[in-house]
Order: structure tokens, then sequence, then C-alpha cells
DNA sequence: GCGAGGTTGTTCTATATTGGAACACGCCGT
DNA sequence: ACGGCGTGTTCCAATATAGAACAACCTCGC
């Protein structure tokens, strides 16, 4: 188990470090921000820079203005794609006999990030959640479905103690539920997803506040996560 | 301005390559494999998986394979993220009225990718445009729409001569067609979306082939076309 | 028109980083 | 046990990089 110390390679990581600094900015920036931002020297942004746009990752406007470009949006799709293939149109079908946005999330680290989801014609009130979307494992439902998936040695530190009930019983169950966690007014139920040789996922839906069968929901949700289990061979 | 030169950054470059390959990989990739793809000795990559892992970018399985992580997914969530956020509304109701998937569609090089992509409950045949697709821009209705906005100076030079025409066309008329090209027995409508500052874009729907009134589907991407532009101030 | 401020692009050298090879370890199938 | 295959580590020379100082180019203001 290599320990894990600073990053082995210094440019690679600053030159990553750019592309997260700019997912982040709202706006355009400049190659002196990015310097900043960094803490390097302009001279070392610039050459950065030159390459990531040498590679498409990057994009500047007339004004010299930096992005992020659009080839990243390729390179993601290449994120689990047999798994975000075989889920779509598992997420489409829930989504429409639900009338809820379904998606697919999966474990990041300490995080619980979302790769794909799709959004139902009839929803009460049109719920987005776009691919990319991050929160922390211990908040909401897939994160808890998750959870499920995981040895408590393996829970991020900071977890508080009274989530380690709620997920048991959520194991049991064999689903997790949340509302008011990650957004307000909003409830969801997730499904855990474990997949061989893979890390742990989940598949969920969310709608607004109002009763719900929650079991009815999880049982749809199941069906859709043993078909993509099998789909896989995992 | 400055020459396309090789890559500034050797080492940088060699770390975006893996990503490129990896993405393009079906399965989990070896060490060795990756090395060899790139051809570089295999402790450099080594240390450049290491370094990308540490970023998240990189995940490696109980088995010491190697596979894109799901930040990938994150950072690419912050490419024209204010441009998504503004277009999603409009391609569901655009999806949901016409009962055909609706995406956004920008130019990266000489190629067409799409960045978001929403699909209806109601269509005929489901079609899933996924994020991330590319294909050439001189292919494919959202690439002639595309092309309408581009100075014939700025086309890629393998541009047939033919396209020219179409492409004139399609600009009098302010929306591109096509059949069969990008997928057989598929028919798609795009309009062009230009914005201040930003490349030119274009919004779309496929369907499968079937008498359909490629005015009237025009007439409302258009619209959305305009609240976009007009919501982004450009 | 002209100069000031801010930004990008270029060139240079000492230094830290990297590239590559050889080696140690663990695992699996024959 | 053995040999193949894979990872992780160490080493040194070679080189790519970091950082600074400088030049060119804008726009904005007067």
């Amino acid at each position: 188990m290599p320990d894990a110390g600073p990053p082995p390679s210094q440019t690679l990581s600053r030159g990553i470090r750019i592309l997260e600094v700019l997912a982040d900015a709202r706006a355009p920036l400049t190659i002196d921000d990015v310097a900043g931002l960094l803490g390097v020297h302009r001279s070392s942004a610039y050459r950065l820079l030159r390459t990531l746009e040498h590679h498409g990752l990057v994009v500047r406007d007339a004004n010299g203005g930096v992005t992020l470009g659009a080839r990243m949006a390729a390179l993601a799709a290449g994120v689990a794609h047999d798994l975000q293939a075989e889920a779509l149109p598992e997420l489409t079908a829930v989504a429409n006999e639900l009338g809820m946005t379904c998606f697919l999330a999966v474990l990041d680290h300490d995080e619980c990030v979302t790769l794909v989801s799709v959004e139902p014609r009839h929803a009460v009130a049109p719920v987005a959640q776009r691919p990319g979307t991050r929160h922390p494992v211990t908040v909401g439902a897939p994160g808890k479905a998750i959870l499920t998936l995981l040895p408590h040695a393996q829970w991020p530190a900071d977890a508080p103690e009274p989530l380690r009930a709620t997920v048991a019983e959520a194991a049991q169950r064999g689903f997790a539920t949340s509302h008011d966690e990650v957004i307000p007014s909003l409830e969801s139920v997730a499904v855990p997803l474990a997949l061989r040789g893979r890390g742990p996922a989940a598949i969920a839906v969310v709608h607004v506040a109002s009763p719900a069968d929650h079991e009815q929901i999880a049982a749809r949700l199941t069906a859709s996560a043993s078909a993509v289990r099998e789909a896989l061979g995992g």
C-alpha cells in the first residue's frame, strides 16, 4: 500500500489543478488569475495552459480568457461508460414510470457524484440533477445507499455516529431515503448497486416532498438495479 | 499568434494522453498497457498515474486495473456550465413538446460534441444522444448548423465541396437537416446558436425517419435558441 | 497623437524534476 | 517449485522545468 504522499509529478499536478480551478470558475479567467490561484509564476501557468489548449481541454476566447474546452466533456463520457450505457435505458424507464427524476450515482473518495440523470415529462415540479453534481456521501439517499455497501471501516472520518443506525436500517430494508438533506423540500429514495470489480453505486429518484409509497418506489428501483447488474455480469 | 508547435509541457501532455487513452479503453488497463500505448517507460507512466489518482481522475481497482475516476465527470460539469444551465430547461421543453430527443452541441476544433441532451417520454423510438458524443462538424444537422456560423476560411480542410452549397442553403433557411448521416435511419433538425464571446453552438433534435414538418420544428428550436441567447446576454 | 497601465508572449539559466534501467516483492497458473 | 507477469522502489544522469527579466501588444485615457 503506497502511502499518500505529495503528488509524484509536480507539473502534471499543477496542470490538473488548473482544470479544477477552471471548472469552479464562473467566468473566463486570465492567465494571471490562474497563476495567482495556483501560486505559481505566470510563466509556468502560461506553458501549462498552452499544453492544455493543445489537447483541447482548455479554450481561449478572443480576449485571451481561459475556459474549459468541450473536449473535457468528451473525456468524461468515457467514465464507466459501460455502466452508463447499461443504466441509461433503465433510468429512463424508471423516470417515466414514476414521473420522477432518476439518476445514477457513484462513490468518489468520500463524495457521491451523479453520473447520468434522466428527467421525466410528467414531473410535478421539474427537478434537475445535473451529471457531475457532488456532495458528501454521508448526505442524501444515494449516499446512504452507497454507505450500505461499505464496511464501516471505510466510512469517511467525519461521519456522524447517528448515521450508523440509519444506514444499518437502510441496509436491512434494501433502500435509503432522505428529505430536505441535499436540497430543501426534496425527497429522495435510493437503492444500492454493487458491481463486480467496480466501486459502489446507487440508483435513485428525487421528487418534491409529498406522500409517496417509498416501498413501492424502492421495489421498482431494485428491479432496475438487478437488470443493470446482470447486464454487466457483476 | 503563437504557432502550434509541440506541446510546451511534455509531462502534462503525457498525463493528458493517459486520460485520453483511458477514455477510449473499454476495460481497465494495466500500467504496462498504458506505458505501451504512450510509448514511455513503465516507471514514468507509474508516476503519472499516481498523480492522476491523487487528484481522483484515475481509479485503481483491487487488481491494479486503471480506469477513469468519477471526478472526471465532476470536472466536465464545469464546461460552459452557464450555457448548460440556461439551455437545459429549454431542451427539456422542446423534447417534451416535440416528442424527440433534443440536445445542445458545440464546436471543438473540427468536431461537433454534444454537451447536454434530454430524452422525451413519448418518443416513437427512444433515441439516446449521450453527452460527450463526438463526430466531425461536416456531418449531421448540428454540424452543418455550426458551419453556418463559421467563415468558410475556418472550415476544416477536409470539408467536401458539395457541403458548401448545403450549408449556404441552411444559412438562408436558418436551420439544417440531415438523415442517415451520423446514424442510419435517423433524421435530425438543427438551428445555429451564436453566443457573444463563445464558440458556435447548435440546438438540435433527432428522431426516427418519418414525415415531419421541418419548418415547424426549426421554428420551435429557433425560439429556444433565442431564449438561451437572451438569457446569456449574447 | 501619445503615453500609462495591464496583459500576453519570449528568452535565459540554475535547479529541481523527470526519464529510464535495474532490482525486490507478491501473485497466479502450469 | 518454478517462471511469467504485474506492481512498487531505488538510483543516477539527462533534461525539462521554474522563475525572472525583458519585449511586444493591446486598450483606455488624456
